[in-house]
DNA sequence: TTTTCCATGTAACTCGTTACATGATTTC
DNA sequence: GAAATCATGTAACGAGTTACATGGAAAA
């Protein structure tokens, strides 16, 4: 709850700039896959709770003959949350576990040759996101060097993602000498 | 649905030994908190669940005047689902994201001092998680040079969180310069 | 002219959480 | 005699998912 990651992207956006729950949807579904799973439902009906704890208000705008809007902003109790949130979350590791340890317990009820065909699936796909999150372009100036926020979330995640992937190789490998 | 990984969970202990509900609840909390949060009361449901779906039943089991206990098992129809499962998930990496990147992506609206302030914190519990993970003995035997998979679960996660603590602390020192 | 885009939502369902209930039994 | 252990659950709530509804406008 105090942690709830779905607050804090709505909150955050909002912050940056006013904006109604269709352009929130198009603009997470096109730049921020790669690091929430929001889905369009989810997001209408955590707007709706938010403006019923307060914090945001909307204001009906119309455009033409367009559908109405309701554009979002925050309040001021909403920005005192989001930074909230924001300080929580900054200051938590990875919270328990990593998603893909668990299969990893039982996968010695597997032959060895299948849990080496499966991994090595596995090893395909993480190459593959790997070189998707290369192709990222990194936004200059700001903060410093030139580093955005989402290039520190891009650059972390590659480093993560590539670790993941020497991990796999070398076990793959230790399984392969049995 | 097709990768739960709670199910995934239950059916591999159940896999391993017929038990009853506090028995997989014990185990858990006793030794799977790295990898799962799985609660009391949601255990208990799920088993529910999984019985009503036909993946395990149950044989009620009483020793003196102590409480009956449920316990459960594998049918064959449940173990087929073990199997797919735990495919899917060896098959599959890490999906999406990683938690701790969401607040990376604001950090901007922080001023730098206490942007330094709370990763340092971040910095310290990961840290305590790694160390805490170094103290995990190794057991011996069994698959290869032996590697039981809980084994290769910890040391997949030490390379994770190595991998984040070390990205971490170049980050703070690259904001440090500003 | 059929499809896609704009824009917001509802309904039915599943799953998870916290807090509490029960009642005997071993341990302090 | 009080507290922790054994063993299973219920109730109320919050939040997520998929699938569907609506209805005009722009694009193919």
């Amino acid at each position: 709850m105090t942690t709830d990651p779905n607050t804090l992207l709505l909150l955050g956006l909002l912050k940056g700039q006013r904006q109604h729950g269709y352009q929130l949807n198009e603009f997470i579904e096109r730049n921020l896959g790669r690091f929430t799973t929001l889905k369009k439902a989810t997001a209408y009906a955590a707007l709706d709770r938010l403006e019923k704890k307060g914090l945001i208000e909307a204001t009906t705008e119309q455009e033409g003959n367009r559908p109405a809007r309701r554009v979002y902003g925050l309040t001021e109790s909403g920005e005192a949350q989001f930074f909230e949130l924001l300080r929580d979350h900054l200051a938590q590791p990875e919270p328990v576990a990593f998603y893909g340890d668990l299969g990893l317990m039982f996968l010695n009820q597997l032959p060895t040759e299948e849990t080496i065909s499966l991994l090595g699936e596995r090893a395909t796909q993480l190459g593959a996101q790997i070189a998707d999150l290369e192709r990222v372009p990194i936004h200059e100036g700001a903060l410093g060097r030139g580093l955005f926020g989402v290039d520190l979330a891009v650059s972390r995640q590659l480093a993560l993602l590539r670790t993941d992937l020497t991990w796999l190789t070398q076990t793959l490998n230790h399984l392969g000498q049995s």
